[in-house]
DNA sequence: CAGTATCCCCGGTGATACTG
DNA sequence: CAGTATCACCGGGGATACTG
C-alpha cells in the first residue's frame, strides 16, 4: 500500500503544512493582531492607560467576554500590563508594555497602507463587480445570490 | 420609554460601533490580510507569477476551495492579476499587481516585528503561565481545563 | 466594577462530487 | 487542470446570569 490515495497524500501534506504554519513567527503574530479586538485595544491604549470600564465604553462593540478575553491574551503575551487595585469597587487598569508599544508602528504601517491604498482596492472591486455583472442582464436571480459567485465564469 | 434597558443601549452601541468599524480602512485591510491564506498567497507570489496548480502545491495546507476563494477575493481587490490561457488543459496564472506589490512591505513589517520580538512574547507567555500555575499545587483538574482561566485571580 | 460559566447560533472551512 | 455547488462539522463569538 505504498500507493496512498490522492486524498491521503493531501491530508498528510495538510498536516505537515499546518505544523509549518504553527511554527511560523509571522503567522503567529498575524493570528494575534488579526483578532478582531486586538488592534482596537492597542490603539485604545496607545494614548495611555485606561481602566476596564473605560475600554468597555471605548470599544462599545465588544462584549465583556471578548474584552476580557482579548486583554487576557494580550497580558499573557506581555503586550499589555494589568494592574488591579483592590478598592471597594474593584478597579483594574490596563496599559501597554514596552513590547506592546513596539507593536504600534506595525499597526501604524497597516493603517498607513490602508489609508493610502484602500481607495484603489475599492475601485478595483467596483470594476470587478461591474465586469461580472451578469453579462446577459435580465434574469437576475432575486434570491440570496450569495455573491456573484455564479457569474464568474470568465466572459471571454 | 426614553429609558432603554441597559441591554438595549448596549445593542444600539454595538450596531453603531459595527458601522464605525465597517467604515474603518485599517480594519478592512486587517480583515483582508488576516485571512488565513492571504498573506501566504502574497508571499508565494512575491517572487513572481505562479499558476494555480503551482500555488496549490506551494500552499499544501489549503483546500482547493480556499485557494480559489482567496485568489478570487484578492483579484477582486486588485491585489492579484488572473490570467487565463484557454489551452486544452486550461492554464491559469496569478501574479501580483502593483497594488499587491505595494502591500509586501507591510507584510514585511509584520514579519520583521514577529521575528525580532516574538521570542519576548513567548517568554512572557511562559512567565505568565508559570505565575498562574495553580498556586495551591496538588489538585490540578485533569479535565479539559480550558486555559488557566480559573486561576487568574491575581495572587497577591 | 471586574470576571467567569453556560448556552447557542452563525459562519468559515474542509470534503466530496460534478462541469468544461 | 481550474472552478463550482452542496453538505456537514466545528469553533469563535455573543447574550445572559451569577460571583466577589
Amino acid at each position: 500500500m505504498t500507493t496512498l490515495s490522492a486524498a491521503e497524500r493531501r491530508a498528510a501534506e495538510r498536516i505537515a503544512y499546518d505544523a509549518y504554519l504553527a511554527a511560523c513567527p509571522a503567522r503567529k503574530l498575524l493570528d494575534r493582531i488579526s483578532d478582531k479586538w486586538v488592534s482596537l485595544v492597542l490603539t485604545a491604549l496607545a494614548d495611555g492607560p485606561r481602566r476596564q470600564s473605560d475600554l468597555a465604553r471605548f470599544l462599545a462593540g465588544a462584549s465583556q467576554k471578548m474584552l476580557t478575553q482579548t486583554l487576557r491574551a494580550l497580558e499573557r503575551d506581555g503586550i499589555v500590563d494589568r494592574t488591579v487595585t483592590p478598592t471597594v469597587p474593584i478597579r483594574v487598569d490596563y496599559a501597554l508594555t514596552d513590547l506592546g508599544r513596539s507593536l504600534l508602528p506595525v499597526i501604524a504601517a497597516i493603517k498607513g497602507w490602508a489609508e493610502s491604498h484602500l481607495a484603489e482596492v475599492e475601485c478595483a472591486q467596483l470594476a470587478y463587480d461591474q465586469a461580472n455583472r451578469e453579462p446577459d442582464a435580465g434574469r437576475r436571480s432575486p434570491g440570496p445570490a450569495r455573491d456573484q459567485l455564479a457569474a464568474v465564469r470568465n466572459t471571454g
